[in-house]
DNA sequence: CCGACGTCCTGCTAGC
DNA sequence: TGCTAGCAGGACGTCG
């Protein structure tokens, strides 16, 4: 579910509740997860700090004082912190007893997220490494023309690739490609600098706005703090097949493209 | 190597 | 009213 807003705003709500305190209870689920959070690490976790929380992609960073636990969303999955008595939703799959009297608590129904400790920043570093591309404001206008000219797949497949640009999902991509006036179709091949360049401009655009918003919450998503976000009232696109372009009236489109569903303007997204 | 596609999982809803 | 097919903010393994 959660993108890049999404993320950024449960890390910003979890922050100031975290960072300073010490794991003193930790109890993990048993149902498996999309990477098998090991039994040994409740054991290991208690009694450390958490030094700081950060986000990476769609990959939210618990750094403490030694390692790191690295918590992923998936689809459903949320993070939140509160009363350490408040009642218990199913699928929860780990809380966490904080030093102050606090949980925090993962709660995921598809399990398509996961829980993994990192004890050493060089393997958490290669992890990311690995699989992702820079944050989209650290997206130079040479690095995404080099992408995209490298590329047959259409935009919409490319602003999906974390290991392109980090961080951008379903929503996001559709109303970045709105916001560019370009076809989620095109390929990366066939764009032009300029179109490359509107492309890259709009999407920091886009999730500032949404992180300003909480981010968007259609179904499962919700902060750290359990607030929903609004920025799903601003969608142009995403979601509103057959309802009218704001900009031209146009009835917006959906096709099924990179395996997703994918909204856009026939019109203003010059494939009249 | 690249790109397209299936799969993991549960719950909700549109449509018969 | 009741059932079922289809769909959902993601990532990754497999196959051609």
């Amino acid at each position: 579910m959660p993108e890049l807003p999404e993320v950024e705003t449960v890390v910003r709500d979890l922050r100031p509740h975290l960072a300073g305190r010490r794991l003193c209870t930790v109890a993990a689920g048993d149902r498996p997860l999309r990477r098998a959070f090991a039994p040994e690490w409740a054991e290991r976790l208690r009694r450390r700090r958490v030094r700081d929380v950060r986000r990476r992609g769609k990959w939210i960073l618990l750094d403490l004082d030694a390692g790191s636990l690295v918590v992923h969303l998936g689809m459903t999955g949320q993070l939140t912190i509160g009363p350490a008595a408040r009642p218990l939703e199913n699928h929860t799959h780990l809380r966490i007893g904080l030093s102050g009297g606090r949980e925090l608590r993962f709660r995921d129904v598809r399990r398509f997220g996961s829980v993994t400790l990192f004890d050493q920043p060089a393997d958490l570093d290669a992890f990311l490494a690995d699989r992702l591309g820079p944050e989209p404001w650290d997206l130079t206008p040479a690095e995404w023309r080099a992408a995209l000219s490298a590329t047959s797949r259409p935009l919409k497949a490319v602003l999906l690739d974390q290991a392109v640009v980090a961080g951008v999902g379903n929503i996001y991509a559709d109303e970045s490609l709105f916001v560019a006036k370009l076809p989620p179709t095109l390929r990366g091949c066939d764009t032009t600098p300029r179109q490359a360049e509107r492309l890259r401009r709009a999407i920091p655009e886009v999730l500032e706005t949404a992180i300003d918003r909480r981010g968007s919450s259609i179904r499962d998503y919700i902060g750290g703090s359990g607030d929903r976000g609004s920025y799903q009232r601003e969608f142009r696109v995403y979601g509103r097949f057959g309802e009218p372009c704001l900009r031209c009236q146009t009835s917006i489109a959906r096709i099924r493209l990179a395996g997703r569903s994918t909204h856009y303007c026939p019109k203003c997204q010059g494939e009249a």
